[in-house]
DNA sequence: GACTGAACTATACC
DNA sequence: ACGGGTATAGTTCAGTC
C-alpha cells in the first residue's frame, strides 16, 4: 500500500539486509502517530590522489578499485563503482575518487587494499552510518518532512521486519523537507523514570520501586511496604511482576523519550541486570529487544525505538556552564532550574524502613521522577535546537561533548565547502598529541589591591572565535613555512604562519558568530524559548571552537593554530588596555578578554566613545563591548606577596546587584561559616564604602565562634573525590575521611563531594596534621576553634580588610584583640 | 622535632 | 579519551638541620 505522510525523524538506527545498509528511523506523524521509515543512501569513501597523477593512471586505478572485494563474518563486501571528482581536501584542490561499497561496516577493510602509491590518502571511512546518511540525504533530526512510499504490510521485504513492530513500517521512495512554514511545532511524548535499590552496586541488591512520571501519568511501582495510601502506588507480589509491569506501562505510554537522572550509569543498566536475575526479559524495545550497552568509558543505555536518554549528560557537557549550583546532582540542578528540591529522604536499607515510612519513600521516589520529567521538558527546546544546528540526531547529541558537537557541526555543513572530512586521530596519533607542550595562553592583568568607585567593564565578544575567523587561524591555512602574503605569528618558541585566503573552518565560525547575533536580537524582540535556545546553541559553538583545535582527538586538531589564537588575542587585549590607558583611564583589571578601568569624573557617553574609538581600529570582526558600570569593586593581595590577586574580585553594580569573582565566597570547598562571613563583609564593604560595618559584623562572627555558638552544619567542608582512594599520594583530609566512610560501609566513589569538620583531639599530639583532626559530620566532636579562626574565617577576610589597613591577622595568635576591640 | 620548599590537590576564572 | 591555559591556596611530604 502506498502513502504519504508528515514525518518527523527522532530516533535514528540502522540494520543490514543482504549484505547492505539500511536507516531505521522512528519518529512522529503529524497525527502524532508513531511511525517507523525505512531508507538507504550510497555508501561510499574517498581516495585522495597525489598532485599530478595522469587521466590515464587515475582510470587504471579505478579499474583496479573496481575489483576489490573483501570477506569477513560472514558476509562479503564489493565495490560496485568508482568515480572521480574535483573536490577540497583542507582547502585545497584534489582529484578524488569516490569508492562506493556495498556495506560501510567494511569501509576501512576495503580502503586497507587501496595503497597504490598515486593515492595519497583515504578519507570518510571512519564516519559512521547514520551521519553518513544525513549528511548524504539531509534527513535533519527533529525536522519536519514530507515521506511517501510503501507501507509494509506483513511482507517478506527486509526478512519481515515489520511484523516485529506494532507501528507501520514505510519504506521511503520519496522524502523532502517541508518548508518553513510548514514546519510547526514538535512537542515529544516524554516518560522520566527513576528506581530505588539497598546497594548501589549494579544488579547487587533488589529493585524496591520504580516510579514513572509522564503527562498525567504518576506511577510507583512496588513489592514492599504495607498496602499505601496514595492510588500512585501499585503494589506487586515480587520484584517480578513489579519489573513486568513497569516493561507494560513504558510500552503503553508509548513514550518517544524516555528519561532518567544517571540513567545510563544506573537505573537502566540496574534494571537490566535484574530483569536477567529474576529471568525475564526487559523487552522495552519497539520490536521487543531488551536495552543494550555500549561498553565505553561510560555506559550508554539504548532502547529501540524509544530515545533513551540521560539528563546529567545533557546539563553536565553543554549545559553545566549556564549553571551555578555547586554540584550537578538532581537535588541541585533542579533547585537552580525549576526552584525546587528533592523530598526529603534519609537513605537506609530497606528492612530499616518501617510500617507509614514506605509512603515517605513511594512519595521521594515520585518526586525523583517528577523533577527529571520537568527538568527534562525544561531543556527540550535547548535540546532541539542544538539537535537542528548540529544535525546529529538527539540520542548521540545529549551525550557527546561539546568538542564532538563542534566537530559534527563542521562534518554536517562541509558540502557547502565540497571538502573531503579528515579522519578522526588513531590511537598512536593521540598520544603524541597528548605529548605536545604547551602553548602560552590568556593575558592576565595584575591588578593593583584596593577599593575603588566608578569602574567600567568592557569585553570583547566571542573573543577567540573572533580572533580565529579574522585572522583564519586553522589547520587548512596552517604552514610551518613562511609562505607569500601569509600572515607570521610569534609562538615564543616558534613561528606558525596562516594562508590569508579563507577556509571552512573560520569560515563556518564567522557564520556561527553571525547566527548567534542575529538571533540574540530575535530574542530580544520577542522573549521565545526557541529563540533564546538557538542563540544559546551557537554561543556554545562559537564558544569551543577555540578549545576545539587544540583538543587532542579532534579531526581538524591544530595545535599552532589554537597557540596563536591566544597569541593574537594577548596582543590585542594588550594593544586595547594600552589604548584606554594613553587615553587618561586608569585600568585596574583584565583577564583574557576583559578590561576593568576606572570611570574617573567621566560622563557614561565619554566611555561610551571610548568604546567606539577602539571598535574603529579593531582587526576584522572583532568587537569590544560593554559589560557594565560598577559603582564600586575590590581588589585584594594574594595571601603570599603583597601582589595584587588575580582571578579574584567582587563588584557592586549601579542596581546594588553584587558580583564576586574567585573568594572563598564561591569556593565549595570551604566551610559555610567562611563563606558566609566573606560574603557579608564584601558586601557590608560594597554598599557603605567603608570597612566599619564589617569589622563589627566580623568581631560578632568570631565571638560565637569562641564562644561555641556555630552550628556545626556551618563548619562542614566539602572536598570532591577525584580519583580512587589509592590512587592518591598524598593523603589530603578528604581522602583518609572518605577511607574512614568506606571502612564504616558507606558507598564512596569519584565525584563524590566528602564532607567533613575539623575536630579537637583528646591528649593528641601539639602538631597533629589536620586530616588526623578530620571527622565525619556524624562522628561526636568538638569543633576545633583554633583551626577554623586560623585556616578559615580569619585567611577569608584578611586580605579584604588589608585593603583597609586593618591586621587581622595578629587576631589569630591572640596578641592584638585591640585592633579589632577598637571598633 | 622544627622548619621549609616542593609536590600534590581542588577549584575557580575566562 | 571525549575542549584550552591561568591562577590561588590549602595540605602533605620529604629533605635539612
Amino acid at each position: 500500500m502506498q502513502k504519504q505522510i508528515k514525518f518527523i525523524p527522532i530516533d535514528y538506527d540502522y540494520f543490514d539486509f543482504k549484505g547492505e545498509n539500511y536507516a531505521k528511523i522512528i519518529g512522529r506523524d503529524s497525527d502524532g502517530k508513531k511511525v517507523c521509515i525505512i531508507d538507504s543512501c550510497d555508501v561510499y569513501f574517498w581516495a585522495i590522489l597525489k598532485e599530478g597523477v595522469s587521466a590515464k593512471k587515475e582510470k587504471e586505478i579505478c579499474e583496479k578499485i573496481d575489483k576489490i572485494k573483501t570477506k569477513t563474518k560472514g558476509r562479503e563486501t564489493r565495490v560496485i563503482k568508482t568515480d572521480v571528482h574535483d573536490k577540497k581536501y583542507l582547502g585545497r584542490s584534489v582529484r578524488g575518487i569516490k569508492i562506493f561499497i556495498t556495506n560501510y561496516k567494511d569501509a576501512y577493510a576495503i580502503a586497507e587494499q587501496i595503497g597504490f602509491k598515486e593515492v595519497d590518502k583515504r578519507r570518510e571511512y571512519d564516519l559512521s552510518y547514520i551521519t553518513k546518511y544525513i549528511m548524504d540525504k539531509k534527513v535533519k533530526p527533529l525536522v519536519w518532512y514530507s515521506v511517501s512510499g510503501e507501507v509494509l504490510n506483513n511482507s517478506m521485504e527486509f526478512g519481515g521486519i515489520d511484523a516485529s513492530m506494532d507501528i507501520d513500517v514505510i519504506k521511503v521512495e520519496k522524502i523532502e523537507e517541508l518548508e518553513e512554514k510548514e514546519q510547526k511545532d514538535f512537542k515529544p511524548r516524554i516518560l522520566a523514570y527513576d528506581i530505588e535499590t539497598d546497594e548501589f552496586e549494579i544488579g547487587k541488591g533488589e529493585i524496591l520501586m520504580i516510579s514513572l512520571v509522564g503527562e498525567g501519568f504518576r506511577k510507583v511501582l512496588t513489592w514492599k511496604g504495607e498496602k499505601a495510601k496514595e492510588k500512585y502506588v501499585e503494589h506487586f507480589k515480587d520484584e517480578e511482576e513489579m519489573l513486568e509491569k513497569f516493561v507494560e506501562y513504558v510500552k503503553s505510554y508509548d513514550p518517544d523519550i524516555l528519561t532518567g537522572y544517571f540513567s545510563d550509569g544506573f537505573d537502566l543498566p540496574y534494571l537490566r541486570a535484574r530483569a536477567e536475575a529474576v529471568r525475564i526479559k526487559l523487552g522495552l524495545g519497539i520490536d521487543g529487544s531488551q536495552p543494550s550497552f555500549s561498553r565505553g568509558r561510560m555506559l550508554t543505555g539504548k532502547i529501540k525505538g524509544i530515545l533513551h536518554i540521560d539528563l546529567l549528560k545533557f546539563i553536565r557537557n553543554v549545559y553545566s556552564q549556564y549553571l551555578q549550583s555547586e554540584t550537578l546532582s538532581l537535588n541541585d540542578v533542579a533547585l537552580e532550574l525549576l526552584g525546587e528540591k528533592k523530598d526529603e529522604w534519609e537513605h537506609r536499607h530497606s528492612s530499616k524502613v518501617h510500617g507509614n515510612e514506605w509512603d515517605d519513600y513511594f512519595k521521594y521516589n515520585l518526586k525523583d521522577s517528577d523533577l527529571t520529567l520537568r527538568l527534562a521538558e525544561k531543556i527540550w527546546p535547548d535540546m532541539l535546537e542544538f539537535v537542528r544546528i548540529v544535525q546529529e540526531p538527539l540520542f548521540d547529541l545529549s551525550r557527546d561533548t561539546m568538542a564532538t558537537s563542534v566537530e559534527n557541526y563542521l562534518i554536517h555543513h562541509m558540502d557547502k565547502f565540497n571538502e573531503i572530512v579528515e579522519k578522526r586521530p588513531v590511537h598512536e596519533e593521540i598520544g603524541t598529541r597528548r605529548g605536545e607542550e604547551k602553548y602560552e595562553g590568556a593575558f592576565v592583568f595584575q591588578p593593583i589591591p584596593g577599593l575603588y568607585d566608578d569602574v567600567v567593564f568592557f569585553d570583547f565578544t566571542s573573543m577567540y572565535a573572533s580572533v580565529i575567523v579574522s585572522y583564519n587561524l586553522s589547520k587548512a591555512n596552517y604552514s610551518e613555512e613562511k609562505v607569500k602574503g601569509s600572515l607570521e605569528v610569534d609562538l615564543g618558541r616558534e613561528k606558525a604562519y596562516f594562508s590569508d585566503r579563507t577556509s571552512f573552518f573560520p569560515e563556518m565560525l564567522g557564520e556561527i558568530i553571525e547566527k548567534r547575533k542575529k538571533y540574540k536580537k530575535e530574542y530580544a524582540l520577542k522573549k521565545d524559548n526557541l529563540a533564546k535556545a538557538r542563540s544559546n546553541a551557537f554561543k556554545l559553538l562559537a564558544n569551543a571552537a577555540y578549545g576545539y583545535q587544540g583538543f587532542f582527538g579532534a579531526r581538524y586538531y591544530c595545535l599552532p593554530a589554537a597557540a596563536a589564537t591566544a597569541a593574537l588575542a594577548r596582543k590585542e587585549i594588550k594593544k586595547t588596555i594600552d589604548f584606554i590607558e594613553k587615553k587618561g583611564y586608569k585600568v585596574v583589571y583584565g583577564d583574557t578578554d576583559s578590561i576593568a578601568f576606572l570611570q574617573s569624573g567621566k560622563s557614561k557617553k565619554d566611555i561610551l566613545d571610548l568604546l567606539e574609538g577602539i571598535n574603529k581600529k579593531l582587526p576584522g570582526i572583532m568587537e569590544l563591548d560593554l559589560e557594565g558600570f560598577f559603582k564600586r569593586g575590590i581588589w585584594v593581595t594574594k595571601r603570599t606577596g603583597e601582589f595584587g590577586a588575580k582571578k579574584k574580585y567582587a563588584l557592586i553594580g549601579d542596581d546594588g546587584k553584587i558580583k564576586i569573582r574567585g573568594f572563598e565566597t564561591v569556593r565549595r570547598d570551604w566551610c559555610g561559616l567562611a563563606r558566609e562571613t566573606q560574603n557579608k563583609v564584601l558586601e557590608l564593604i560594597l554598599k557603605n564604602g567603608d570597612e566599619v560595618k564589617a569589622v563589627s559584623y566580623l568581631k560578632d562572627v568570631l565571638n560565637k565562634l569562641k564562644d561555641r555558638k556555630i552550628d556545626l552544619k556551618q563548619l562542614i567542608i566539602k572536598t570532591q573525590l577525584k580519583k580512587p582512594i589509592e590512587d592518591y599520594k598524598s593523603i589530603s583530609p578528604h581522602v583518609s575521611i572518605a577511607s574512614k566512610m568506606r571502612k564504616a560501609g558507606i558507598q564512596v566513589g569519584i565525584g563524590m563531594l566528602i564532607e567533613y569538620y575539623i575536630a579537637e583531639i583528646e591528649g593528641g599530639k601539639k602538631r597533629a596534621l589536620v586530616r588526623e583532626k578530620a571527622k565525619m559530620p556524624s562522628e561526636k566532636g568538638k569543633y576545633d576553634i583554633e583551626y577554623y579562626l586560623n585556616n578559615q574565617i580569619l585567611p577569608a577576610v584578611e586580605n579584604i580588610l588589608e585593603v583597609f589597613g586593618i591586621k587581622v591577622s595578629e587576631l589569630a595568635d591572640g596578641k592584638k584583640q585591640m585592633s579589632l576591640g577598637d571598633y
